[in-house]
DNA sequence: TACCAGGTGACTG
DNA sequence: CAGTCACATGGT
């Protein structure tokens, strides 16, 4: 389905010194070099997951995967499936009581039935209930517009441009931040667009990279650089300073 | 047991 | 702009 851009074999395969200890502003070189040693050790990721498929699951399921596993995400997908609550129109004519029911393993699960009411409203009222309508936008636009929706911050919005849309939006999250703090590189600022714009800067803006680059990030962060990180396993190790006893984590 | 997991909005200084 | 808090379930 999506096919590598050749600029991957083209990108470098060094990064800048990992034995800096005071974070330094990365390179093109450097943003190249990590995804490359995560891609030439991980492979193509896939994302984003699914248990069902289709726009509709992917969109909900950016909502309620919001600051909790996917495990527990996919059971209320499965309760939503298995309900038959399973389109915009379905989730804004469900008694909140019932949503509640269904989406409780996703916790929150009041204020996420309060999201996922605002996003199907929002799709019906806006774009005829139709997420490709949605999906045709310019990237700018479609993401003011998911912004405006209640529930939806600047993550999941770029979630469900990159992986919903197909569309070139980097996606930055906790642990995106937690892999750079720890390779020593220097964010002008702790904001998002801060983080994102450092990809976006460096980087072809090309939706397969940036879909990979996301989820190689994610499932590295997520079995190696965890809150206490293993470095011993890390295959990034002789280049960050974490890895190398430069810095502590 | 306590901590952790793919955020967001409300509120504060 | 940066920091803090509530929101809530399931796994380890």
């Amino acid at each position: 389905m999506h096919t590598p851009p050749e600029i991957i074999y083209e990108f470098s395969h060094v990064r800048s010194d990992p034995r800096a200890r005071e974070p330094v502003a990365p390179s093109r070189e450097d943003v190249e070099w990590l995804f490359t040693a995560l891609y030439d050790a991980y492979g193509p990721r896939q994302w984003w997951p699914t248990v069902h498929g289709g726009s509709f699951e992917m969109v909900i399921g950016a909502i309620l995967v919001q600051n909790i596993s996917w495990s527990n995400t996919e059971r209320a997908l499965i309760n939503l499936r298995d309900a038959d609550v399973w389109s915009f129109k379905a989730i804004s004519d469900t008694p909140d009581e019932t949503m509640h029911d269904l989406i409780r393993p996703s916790g929150y699960y009041k204020a996420k039935t309060r999201k996922l009411k605002e996003f199907a409203d929002f799709i019906m009222t806006n774009h005829h209930g139709d997420l490709a309508n949605l999906f045709a936008l310019p990237i700018g636009e479609m993401r003011n517009q998911l912004l405006s929706v209640w529930g939806i911050g600047e993550e999941t919005a770029d979630d469900i441009i990159l992986y919903g849309a197909n569309k070139p939006s980097f996606v930055v999250d906790a642990y995106t931040r937690r892999i750079l703090e720890r390779l020593g590189w220097d964010i002008q600022g702790k904001s998002y667009s801060a983080y994102q714009q450092l990809f976006h800067d460096l980087l072809p803006h090309d939706a397969y990279l940036f879909n990979e680059y996301h989820a190689l990030i994610d499932y590295h962060v997520a079995r190696i650089c965890k809150k206490k990180p293993l470095c011993n396993k890390c295959v990034l190790a002789g280049n960050c300073p974490v890895g190398l006893g430069v810095t502590q984590p």
